[in-house]
DNA sequence: CGGACAGTTGAATGAATTCAACAATCGTGG
DNA sequence: CCACGATTGTTGAATTCATTCAACTGTCCG
């Protein structure tokens, strides 16, 4: 499992013409001419290590960070000290926009693994705003797209049981790293049992009880951290109706599909970005 | 329980310098200057009764809504017909903010009670926020606060048990109304028993019952949708710790207060804006 | 090699749900 | 203005899904 885009480990600044993800920067707004903007406001390139923090909650917020390889996750805390993980966030993706309200990062934010990040200076980020305004409508979607984020995991951990749950995380995990050209259907979870489990509200001993379920039934292999989904289909069904009836061995009279006068398969919509 | 706000029924549009709320949507980043330009973003002003829908998720966004008075609920549905409330909206919110990315609205959202809105053009808005930055600035600022009001429901239902959530709720909802100048202990809930658990992540009969256990300890008094909060202090610490002690009868020697080094009581995060 | 951590599995427990029956209240039309 | 039907809220009892507690195994890494 090695990660194609990081190249090199040192920390010598890249132009971010040469950065592997160049083309999800200027989804950030920033076309070609306003590629040295885009330098300008690029503060630094950093790899951090498994457990180490891009930023602490309640921190002054002056950076955003774009993943450019690795996976970070996110998290609250209660005053009791429980955690929630709010957030698993994959290469390409933009980190710490809820600190542009009050100046202060709202969460943690830990690598999972080794992980390559840019610091985006918010101050400057700004600033190009105000000349392009490319970038300031591509702020506004990218939150945008955060808030709908949120909903639908709402949605999940409001209404939907555990095993909807984890095949929900698991179908949106597949269909995120297919489209940054990884595999759709082996994928190498770089959260612990407990993690996902805590970022999916059930326990982590519950988590360990899915997967060995998921697998008698054939939906997928697992061995540890490595999944291998072996019927996407099914995991669909399960994601978004209640289980569904084995399709082998006897089928009732009139058992058959979704009970639900339903339609469009569409995407596992929750947990993706 | 009258609305002050609501001054007439009438749908004549009236200048932003004469609405109510002006203070709020001045704190859309529209200073004294601006205030044409309000004007000519604010497309026009209407009732919604009971049960009437300012939108529907998936329609294509065009505006966005302040509410001048009333309340409104904002709900998803999944494909199996099941309802998951996001949000309680009061007076001097925003609503529909999550369609600027995609252009459609992400969710329902359906007026509580008789309630007051302008609607406010997205298209307008934008060209706004090109002439004056304070408005990207507040847009920005809008967004992230709903980002980081996600984030701490998200923590409540995960994290916290059917006491704390009901708790929680009606500190926060008294906050929001202390902080529009009505009562912080008198509230009536514009919001079914029903509406409040699915809001909550717990049922209807639970909620019920913990109207009634509460109003057993003395900390509130209900009457339907009538709630007096009589122990804010001791709601609290319901919200934040587990139940507290009974604080009279012989508390035995050294169980005193929060077992964890805990400091700053400050507000009941979760659920406000 | 050994210690620590991550993961797994079983059994007992429990908080909240579900099902059901009932009570109170509202509002609408006669 | 009252009555009726519908809605909303309340309470009890049985059930359940997931948790908690506990013991154990496998795997990684120093």
């Amino acid at each position: 499992m090695t990660h194609p885009f990081v190249r090199d480990q040192n920390r010598r600044p890249v132009a971010c013409g040469d950065c592997g993800l160049y083309r999800l920067c200027v989804t950030l707004g920033l076309g070609g001419d306003d590629a040295v903007l885009l330098d300008s406001v690029v503060r630094r390139k950093r790899i951090y290590k498994r457990s180490e923090f891009l930023f602490h909650a309640g921190e002054p917020a002056e950076h955003v960070y774009a993943i450019r390889s690795g996976s970070v996750k996110t998290y609250l805390t209660t005053r009791t000290g429980r955690v929630q993980v709010t957030g698993l966030h994959l290469a390409g993706e933009l980190l710490g926009l809820a600190g542009l309200d009050s100046r202060a990062y709202s969460c943690e934010a830990q690598a999972l693994e080794t992980t390559s990040a840019c610091q985006l200076s918010l101050k400057q980020l700004e600033q190009a705003a105000l000349l392009a305004p490319a970038v300031h409508r591509q702020m506004l979607r990218i939150m945008a797209s955060q808030i709908r984020h949120y909903e639908q995991l709402l949605l999940l951990l409001g209404k939907h049981n555990a095993e909807q749950r984890l095949a929900a995380f698991l179908l949106a995990l597949s269909q995120r790293l297919a489209l940054r050209n990884f595999s759709a259907t082996q994928l190498s979870l770089s959260m612990s049992r407990g993690e996902i489990g805590n970022y999916l509200g059930i326990a982590e001993e519950t988590v360990c009880r899915l997967f060995a379920r998921f697998q008698e039934q054939g939906l997928v292999e697992v061995r540890r951290r490595h999944v291998r989904l072996d019927d996407l289909a099914r995991l669909r069904v399960i994601a978004q109706e209640q289980a569904a009836p084995a399709p082998a061995a006897g089928g009732g009279p009139g058992s058959s599909r979704p009970p639900v006068p339903d339609a469009e398969p569409s995407a596992p919509s929750a947990l993706s970005h």
